[in-house]
DNA sequence: GTCAATGTTTTTGTATACAAGATAGCAATT
DNA sequence: AATTGCTATCTTGTATACAAAAACATTGAC
């Protein structure tokens, strides 16, 4: 578990909190982790407090720990400003890119055509993230890179989600080949745009959401 | 100091790391923090664990706490998001502000001319982040205005900086009237591309970043 | 039968103790 | 004189102990 607790603690306590193994408004309690994993107390308080700080949960004053469950407006507020972000980073990408960065690009384009032909949503979740961090990397601005993959960690389980609607997956494929040909081509406002509605949350993609979390939240009971 | 210990220490390093009072690049001793603040090393610790996690320090395993110094070039990407965000924040308050957020942002505005006309450069400081917070509230995004007060704080000093440097406040505050007006009548393309110029640290300005840098670090000697 | 009050138990918050790794200083050898 | 190795000390990382607050249950009264 890493060579570090306290880190490799928060890692697992995050996995845990994004595969919905600790559900949204579950109370983590330190004597039960600390038992969980085979350390004492202090190294799971500090775990908590990153992840608190993260914003994964809330600890409030000699209640504990819980696991942040937002409200669904929350979601689509994180979502709208992932989608300003991956739009900016598609927009720098398109102007910086090396050679590099366009192999890259190519090949994580190309794992998710063939998870996306398989119909394998599993595969082409992760090959997605792969994608996306393609994106990133070729902005070269490395604290937009952090800032990108921090929020994208932790909108992860909606994403999970969003994957479950019919068709997703091709819609999702496709709008990559567009945002693909725009950074490659240099046009950094048409792959800004572009990155912001593949990312954004809006018609019916938001009543979609809203769906899957209620069939999530019906799952759980 | 706040009745939550931890939460208080956290806030008192962390003003202490934004008004140069532990230095970049300066060793934060567990020991040494806790009797300063008379209390045990444990709640230290954890006020230490949060700020690593935002950012503001770096905990080396086994070689304790040092305040992050981050290059130039660095700084520079995190204006350059800063600017991004508060662009979406100044396009969303376009569309969306009420007559309340009208009067705060107004409020603001009149402030900062006072101070600005004062030449009161500490005053204008602070006059200027309640005008970039109205802002921030005018753009009804809970999750937005959190992401902008946070990248705000942690480029405080820096801002403060920048303010030395000849002419910024009156340029400031003239680009704050453009932005006002665009927001009011509602442009919300128009509120961005300004709010987006007004943070941005390019040409001169850049240089003017770096030079401003280098003079505190030859105070801090 | 229900509600309230008090006592018990559980859990968090802080302090301290102990262990292990890192740093620095000193000595010895080349 | 410089470099290397060993030892001592200092600091961090983890565990445990103790105090205080909150949750819970039990008992008694209406």
């Amino acid at each position: 578990m890493a060579e570090n607790i306290v880190q490799g603690l928060r890692d697992e306590i995050e996995n845990g909190i994004v595969t919905n193994q600790y559900s949204p408004g579950e109370r983590l309690d330190e004597m039960q982790l600390a038992k969980r994993f085979g350390v004492s107390r202090t190294p799971v308080r500090e775990a908590l407090m990153q992840l608190s700080a993260i914003g994964l949960i809330e600890i409030r004053a000699r209640r504990g720990a819980v696991v942040i469950d937002p409200a669904p407006h929350r979601i689509y507020e994180m979502f709208e400003v992932m989608a300003e972000l991956e739009g900016m980073a598609g927009s720098l990408a398109a102007r910086r890119h090396t050679d590099a960065d366009r192999e890259e690009l190519l090949a994580a384009h190309a794992k998710c055509e063939r998870s996306a032909n398989a119909e394998d949503s599993d595969t082409y979740y992760y090959d997605n993230e792969l994608f996306h961090h393609a994106v990133y990397a070729a902005s070269h601005s490395g604290f937009l890179i952090e800032q990108c993959t921090a929020l994208h960690r932790r909108l992860r389980p909606y994403r999970r989600l969003q994957l479950r609607v019919r068709n997703r997956m091709k819609t999702s494929f496709s709008e990559h080949s567009a945002i693909v040909e725009a950074i490659l081509s240099g046009e950094p406002e048409v792959a800004r745009n572009l990155l912001r509605q593949h990312i954004a949350v809006q018609g019916d993609r938001f009543s979609d959401l809203v769906a899957t979390l209620a069939q999530r939240g019906a799952e759980r009971q």
